[in-house]
DNA sequence: AAAGCGGGGGC
DNA sequence: GCCCCAGCTTT
């Protein structure tokens, strides 16, 4: 086995630009404000795969709802999951709720303070382990995310990213030695590198001019910036047939908890039922389309009437319409129910 | 190593 | 409509 290493360094000049560069343009948020790894950890999990804007409401009413990790242990999976709800990937959500347990009741109430014990928890893989160790334990371990993985592909002049386990674990090296040289707060040198690929080093509409350490960039100097990283194929969403059930008994609407199920697992949804099955009792209303990252929903509406949606969809519950918000949905039956429930009185 | 998992924004 | 973004768990 053979370990590859970046040649490419890093001088305490250009560090200390960095480190420069980032207090004078530090985006205020909310979870910045703090060192708390509760709080620091519940806007890790929140911004996995999403972005910072879209995350600050949700953070917010999350900390006002759930202000401690026993607060947050003690609650029902239900009243999280609907603080949750349009966030998306909420497998995140059950883990979070599973991790605060973890931490409640094995660790004292108190977060671990260094990455690989943090890597333990539900949850929590290498970047957050690394995040949260880090900003609240100034532990001197470098995080992988996205934007790193951009800004670091074109520092070291590498078209092709890094993507294998190979060149992550060259990469992971590079960043930890250099946080290990670092003068100063590690968790700000972290910040400081995904900041600089969140505002400047972007996917497209590269901002080179304002970069403060644009001179020790291979992909700068070579010209070649905005061609690296190269574009990954993706493969095509696959298309998915959906049959649900609107009934409606007043001013209530019939959901359906998923349990079993992987696509949205946790929360309530319409009644999902087999075209054979819905054909006899139900009417059809029209369908519109809902798309995942891989998955294209033609979502089918029915019409059922209220006294047969029990034996069609068991085990549902019967939601005031205005209440929706008190419990965890995807987006999607926000959508069904704003287009085809209102054009038909009860 | 690859698949599965939501929901956005820009153009 | 098309393009883009992104971390953890499971398989």
């Amino acid at each position: 086995m053979s370990i590859v290493s970046l040649s490419h360094t890093i001088s305490a000049d250009e560090l200390s630009a960095l480190k420069d560069w980032f207090v004078a343009n530090r985006r205020p948020l909310p979870w910045r404000e703090t060192r708390d790894p509760y709080r620091v950890w519940v806007s890790e999990i929140m911004l996995q795969q999403t972005q910072v804007v879209k995350v600050i409401s949700y953070y917010e009413r999350f900390m006002q709802r759930f202000p401690t990790v026993q607060d947050l242990a003690k609650a029902h999976i239900d009243d999280v999951m609907a603080l949750w709800s349009g966030l998306g990937y909420y497998s995140r959500c059950r883990l979070m709720h599973h991790c605060s347990q973890f931490v409640v009741e094995r660790c004292d109430g108190a977060f671990p303070s260094t990455a690989a014990e943090l890597l333990h928890l539900p949850g929590i893989g290498p970047y957050t382990a690394r995040a949260i160790s880090s900003i609240c334990f100034r532990e001197s371990a470098g995080v992988i995310d996205g934007n790193v993985k951009r800004v670091m592909a074109r520092r070291h002049g590498r078209p092709s990213g890094f993507v294998n386990g190979g060149e992550k674990q060259a990469l992971q090296i590079w960043l930890d030695q250099v946080a290990t040289t670092f003068v100063g707060h590690p968790g700000d040198l972290n910040e400081a590198w995904m900041e600089l690929g969140a505002t400047i080093c972007t996917p497209k509409k590269v901002q080179c001019g304002d970069c403060p350490i644009s001179d020790g960039c291979e992909a700068y100097k070579q010209g070649v910036v905005d061609s690296i990283p190269k574009p990954r194929l993706r493969k095509a969403p696959k298309q998915v047939e959906l049959h649900v059930v609107m009934a409606r008994r007043m001013g209530h609407i019939y959901l359906v908890k998923q349990v079993a199920a992987q696509l949205f697992k946790g929360l309530y949804t319409l009644p999902m039922v087999d075209l054979e099955r819905i054909s006899r009792s139900g009417e059809r209303r029209g369908h519109f389309r809902h798309v995942l990252t891989h998955r294209k929903l033609d979502i089918h509406v029915w019409n059922v009437p209220a006294r047969e949606v029990e034996s069609l969809a068991p085990d549902g519950v019967w939601m005031m319409l205005d209440r929706l918000s008190d419990i965890g949905h995807p987006r999607w039956v926000d959508i069904a129910c704003a287009r085809f429930l209102d054009d038909k009185p009860l």
